[in-house]
DNA sequence: CGCGATATTGAGGCTGCTCAAGCCTTGTGG
DNA sequence: CCACAAGGCTTGAGCAGCCTCAATATCGCG
């Protein structure tokens, strides 16, 4: 189905015979912008180019889905570009955003049977995925890759935890101007979380519903929020999607944390 | 210090000649009650024996701490017995709870510099521990318990999502009512998530404040909410520690998720 | 230009917080 | 065994922050 389906980078490569098949893939792998930073990371190079064999590269559209929640958990996946949002409805309808997925992050539920949320693209994405059972037999033979998976799960749960702290004890506005900082930091290019390299101007991957989704507010109080940081002079926000962080220090004084 | 002075049954233990250790800690794991429920299970005799060398049993008391928020992490543990929690204050010096740890639950942050939280006893408890750096190590030398430990942390990592759909959503009733339903079936004996065989009468491990900590809550809040489930006949609570689950359907009415 | 989707702004209400007083439990000392 | 104190818990009153509902504004796309 449309969750499995490959995009049609991965379907040429497919088109040619194995020996090419390998060698191509093994291309992508190279010229990978996450090669480094992702868990495949310190493998030998054969070992990638086996990885390579079970992987493929797939084209998220803004607003695709990469799996459904309570679904057997068929895939797993390396973020390659853009940003993914991890989400769970509660049982009167609303959404909750469980975690967001950034470039070089590490998608989906290995060694378990379902995927306990939902994945969707919020800008458009790339992604490497692998079919799940694949995925666990060559992690399971390559000790370490399961020792870069643990520790970026390890970091992870040290992330969501943080996250929690946000959510369970800071008011609408120290949960806003955490959230801009924090997407300033993991959405500058290096990714590398020095503060240095933050960026000023941002891009926001989200819409202020998704926001208010993630900070566990409604819309109004988002935007009211916005408002407010605007008028103060923190922020500027020249269109929707746009915001411009004019006092770093004053944020961080909003964000207490 | 305090942190890592070893409890009596260690102290007598290391007292002995080498081969003895070896023995007596053997000894230690064989009779271990969450030996094939924590991460040393399914390792070799030979690799217990190994671990053994490097874990120590400490006995922890009410409210004893184990390690310090941003300490460098030195420690890591097995939880074999008793209730611990991870917290971390807000600036303004509010705690929030971010988890808690039962019988056989990993505690601690491998692989990392710095324990991102506290950790303190609730109850007694009893915990295997290592130094971080031995036991990283050993891991990873046995992928095996690498293997295991990735596991546990990515359960850990869905429960904590979970727990952050709690916070970020639901109100005081539903957070309290689903913080009864978890903590009765976390402290059944079997630990296996089947809720059958869910505990009816609860001994609180958590005073009001600490529960409040746990939800995102004020005491008072908690305390009004206990009593509305009370007059509403869903739970009976015949003392501050004890709460007895009589209507555990409509108590998951309550709970929503 | 006009429509639909998204965002902003306003008014009012409810949930949970704050502050405060009193109660119950537990432990200590006479 | 009782008196008392201290800490934890309960209960109440009032308030603030955020949500709800509603009207209006703006963006983006055909």
């Amino acid at each position: 189905m449309a969750a499995l389906a490959l995009g049609p980078a991965a379907d040429t490569v497919y088109g040619g015979d194995m020996d090419i098949i390998a060698t191509r893939l093994s291309d992508f792998c190279h010229s990978c912008s996450v090669r480094n930073r992702a868990i495949c990371g310190g493998l030998h190079d054969d070992e990638i180019a086996l990885l390579n064999n079970i992987g493929r590269r797939r084209t998220l559209r803004a607003g695709e889905q990469l799996s459904w929640e309570g679904d057997e958990a068929v895939l797993v996946a390396n973020v390659i570009d853009g940003v993914l949002k991890l989400s769970t409805l509660t049982s009167d309808g609303r959404e909750q955003i469980l975690g967001l997925s950034y470039s070089s992050d590490f998608l989906g539920r290995p060694f378990g049977q379902t995927t306990p949320y939902d994945v969707e693209a919020l800008t458009d994405a790339q992604v490497c995925v692998f079919q799940r059972a694949e995925f666990d037999r060559f992690a399971r033979e390559h000790p370490q890759l399961e020792h870069k998976l643990l520790e970026r799960t390890l970091t992870e749960l040290d992330r969501t935890r943080k996250w929690m702290l946000m959510l369970g004890r800071m008011n609408a506005e120290q949960k806003l101007a955490s959230f801009l900082l924090e997407l300033s930091s993991r959405l500058a290019p290096g990714d590398c979380s020095s503060d240095d390299d933050a960026l000023q101007s941002i891009e926001l991957p989200l819409s202020r519903q998704q926001i208010a989704d993630v900070l566990g507010l409604t819309i109004e109080t988002v935007s009211r929020q916005i408002a407010k940081f605007r008028r103060d002079g923190l922020i500027d926000a020249p269109s929707r999607r746009q915001v411009t962080i004019l006092d770093r220090e004053k944020l961080e004084d909003r964000a207490v944390c």
